[in-house]
DNA sequence: GCATCGATGTTGACACCGTCAAGTTGACGT
DNA sequence: ACGTCAACTTGACGGTGTCAACATCGATGC
């Protein structure tokens, strides 16, 4: 466990030494406990080499503090998890704004999210790569209210819509959201955990190979 | 960090308690040093829920001594990973074993790669749930001495013996092959995060419906 | 004006962890 | 007989997650 790596410390702003914060400010720590706890695992790449003290110490706060606002190691980074997520479905949401047909939505959408999991794999780790292990979310959160199953859903209207519309074959819509979430999800996975080739391909290329592949599979003929 | 789940031990047979083992057994000890991390990782699902000193105890033999066959925790369980990636790459070879056409190789193959992520949830973590972090097992594994490695490049000479022959359309074999890996992957991994509708999917239809939906995309027309 | 209460923190302690330096043991070649 | 050497141990160090108990202090009711 070994760690050369410097931890980035003090990026965020220590709180007052006094014993009190002002008002009901401990949304406030909590806020800032979840910053920094994300930076850190940001910079680590791994649950187990963030500690929950180092976490406090870059707010300023002591350790037990942070078990005033989540009761658990994990629950911290549960935390950090559920707050990507949102931010990612809403990154999503706003890749396929303004299009028309269902195929142009749908190609946007894979397209930003290669593009996110290749331009940010540690944030893509954080959220589907098991930096937080999904055991630990998912007996933890229901799954109703994780932002990833939203923006499955909304995938899925989408292609319901793109059948209805005639623009897709008669299949089955969300099995057909299943294969392309699939498949822009396993492409992250593949280049990112590279197996030798990635400098030999263009991301954006392979990309859109893979996804007009699949619309391919998809489009009425 | 709380863990209810008894850890299974005793498992593994203890060495006797003589100070010294037979002959030249290290490697003897380095496989049961193997075996019970594994056995944890299994049972525990994260490297961060299995302490290097538990394992120790396990095999009966003092934590220290695990320095004697790896350099780190860390090195340790990459072990566990190489291991099983070898047995999983032929698990994918036995797969295809005796199929003739290259669609029947091809979908073999990966329905096999899905079956044993359905089935073997912990183990296909290990592998590429991010259980070992992929990171460090970048860092300190050449990547073509990974197992992986190995399946995908026979996974791309399938593919291309295909678009020889004929059978599949002329398109880049190794973006095809990239393409297929990471449906595969990417619907275990979908399915194994669940999204709530697990239950309502027959692992076995999805995987040909995704599959299927592929090669009409591959085939030659 | 003052006691009290609850939210927001603190200190100190516990058992466990990964890792290192140094010691022990005993089989084996010479 | 003796030294070598691989295989394993003991003991220690600083760090970790977590718990129980204590401190501070604004808001609230009388």
């Amino acid at each position: 466990m070994t760690d050369s790596t410097a931890a980035p410390q003090d990026t965020q702003p220590k709180r007052a030494v006094g014993h009190r914060a002002d008002a009901g400010q401990g949304e406030l720590l909590r806020a800032q406990l979840l910053d920094a706890a994300e930076a850190q695992l940001t910079a680590r790449g791994s649950i187990q080499a963030v500690s929950l003290r180092q976490v406090a110490r870059d707010v300023g706060v002591s350790a037990t503090s942070v078990y005033l606002h989540f009761t658990d190691k994990d629950d911290l980074f549960i935390g950090v998890c559920q707050r990507r997520f949102e931010a990612f479905a809403q990154l999503l949401r706003d890749a396929r704004e303004g299009l028309d047909s269902a195929a142009e939505q749908v190609k946007a959408t894979g397209k930003a999210y290669v593009r996110f999991g290749m331009e940010h794999p540690e944030q893509y780790a954080i959220l589907f790569g098991g930096v937080v292990p999904v055991d630990t979310v998912k007996a933890r959160i229901p799954e109703e209210e994780m932002a990833g199953y939203q923006a499955l859903l909304e995938l899925a209207a989408i292609v319901q819509q793109g059948i209805e519309s005639g623009e897709f074959r008669q299949v089955d819509p969300f099995m057909a959201t299943l294969t392309l979430w699939s498949t822009v999800h396993g492409l992250v996975g593949v280049l990112a955990h590279g197996f030798g080739m990635i400098d030999e391909v263009d991301v954006s290329v392979a990309t859109d190979t893979v996804t007009d592949l699949l619309l391919d599979g998809l489009r009425a003929s």
